[in-house]
Parts: C-alpha cells; sequence; structure tokens
DNA sequence: TATCTGTTATATTCGTAATATAACAGTTAA
DNA sequence: TTAACTGTTATATTACGAATATAACAGATA
C-alpha cells in the first residue's frame, strides 16, 4: 500500500501513518492478517525517524489495529474489529460535532451534507480494494 | 451561551473554546451581531490565561466567524458565512476522512453510520436556539 | 480622568514531536 | 555458529506549540 507523508501538514507525522494505515484497513488495501513493513524499514523508505513509525504502530495497536510480534514484526489484525459500541459512538459524535457545526454555518444542506458523508463512506465500502 | 471547558482533555483549550463558539452559532446560541465576553471578562470567567480566549478569537476572526474591533470588542458575524465551497468541502471530507475509515473498520452500516451523521446535523437546525 | 477595549511585547514553564545513537533480546536464515 | 533481522528500551537533543504571567500601549467611552 502506498503511503505519503505531508512534511508541511500541521497533523503530526505519526497520525498521518495511523490515519492512513487504518484508511487502509477499511478500504481493503490492507488485508486482515497482512504483514506490515518493519518500523526500519518503513522509516528508512518514508525518510523518517525508526521511533516516528514505531509511535504509530504502539497507537495501533493499543487501540487493536494491528498485533505486534518482539520479533517477527507487525501485522493487520486477522480477526474482525471489534463492533462499534456505545462508546464509540460517544467518541465518533463529539469528534465530528466541529466539522458538521462548520457545515451548518456555511448553509450546506442536510442532504447536502449527507451526501459528502456517503461518498466517503463508500470509498471505503465500494471497491473493497485500491 | 455557557461554556465549558475540559482540562484533562487533549485538545488544546483554545481549540475547545473555538469550537463551542462555533457550535453556537450553528444551533442559533448564538445570534448574528451578538456581542461576546472581552476576552479579560470571559477569561477570568473561565478562569483561564487572557491570550488564550485572545488566541481563539483570532482565529475565529481569521476565518470569519467574527468581527473584532479594536475597541468595541468582539461580535458574531453579523451577516451570514460565506457558502460552503469546493475548498471547504475539500477539507471537510479530508477531515472527516480518518473517523469514517474507524467507522467502517468497526463494521458500522452505511444507514447506521449515516443516522449518526444527520442526527448530528439536526442538532444544530432543528430547535433554533440553547 | 478613570475604565474599558483589543493589541503587542517579552519571558517562562511544560509537554509533545521528531530526530539521533546505541544497545538489548530473541528469531531466522546463511 | 554467525549474521542479519525483528520490536523494544534508554538517553539525549532540538524544535515548536500551549498556556501562563506581567506589562504596557492606543483608542473609545462614561
Amino acid at each position: 500500500m502506498l503511503i505519503r507523508i505531508d512534511y508541511q501538514s500541521e497533523v503530526p507525522i505519526y497520525v498521518q501513518l495511523t490515519n492512513q494505515i487504518i484508511e487502509g484497513m477499511a478500504s481493503g488495501a490492507l488485508k486482515p492478517g497482512e504483514p506490515l513493513p518493519s518500523v526500519r524499514a518503513l522509516a528508512a523508505d518514508l525518510g523518517i525517524n525508526l521511533h516516528t513509525v514505531n509511535k504509530a504502530y504502539t497507537h495501533l495497536k493499543q487501540e487493536g489495529f494491528i498485533q505486534v510480534h518482539r520479533q517477527r514484526g507487525a501485522i493487520v489484525r486477522p480477526d474482525p474489529m471489534p463492533p462499534a459500541d456505545d462508546a464509540f459512538r460517544g467518541r465518533l459524535e463529539a469528534q465530528l460535532r466541529p466539522f458538521v457545526a462548520e457545515a451548518v454555518c456555511r448553509r450546506m444542506e442536510e442532504d447536502d451534507f449527507l451526501d459528502v458523508c456517503r461518498r466517503l463512506y463508500r470509498q471505503f465500502t465500494r471497491k473493497e480494494e485500491s
């Protein structure tokens, strides 16, 4: 899977990495059980530090997206993620709220806004690869 | 409008402030042209520093949500915000993407996800106050 | 005149991001 | 048995942003 870092972004590199791996899992670009590059290999490939990659992997591990074996490396979680529960829904709403508010301020119609959300959702679920 | 700061949150105080004011404008709790508390008054009220409030106001001003007059204080933008254009849609999508991806990983159904978005949207547009 | 407004300046403290080296403990392949 | 690989841990440095603290300025207002 192709990963690209925006060094001008205000989003920390390890967060960009984390997000892109999650997005890869959602789109199917990363299959369950698939091995991820070693922290050193990915760091060298992206031209960043080993610890920055390690930080991303550690976060992904703590949230259950990947498994890390001390000598075998990291793999995408082989079994399905725990389903969305109320706790997740709560966090999701809290995180989306500010963006929804700004859209409302800019007078996006409800259908218009929901179309954006729907297209975004289908970017991951349609075409189970890429 | 009631503003409450979570000091345990990892979200910076000035961002929390910024978001809550935007949410107030979206919900109608803050009316166009309505005066905002002075930076000193709000800082004292929340028990935070003057400059933290000022930072939030400056960001809101730069994005057009409020107007700041050097001696009269800050007011909510009296006229409507510029409507959502393609640039805004692009930013919106980029910011929502990681959250949508995680929802997909947790196997939220499309309708389920869109219901969350719809309810969130209507929290602001239904009941034009509070 | 005294008080309010946002603004600017300077400084400090604290935490995080990112980097750089180095080493360790196992696994695996030559 | 080496040599090369894996994640992990430790230490240190640089840089930047968040938040605070004081202080002062300029203009409006009561």
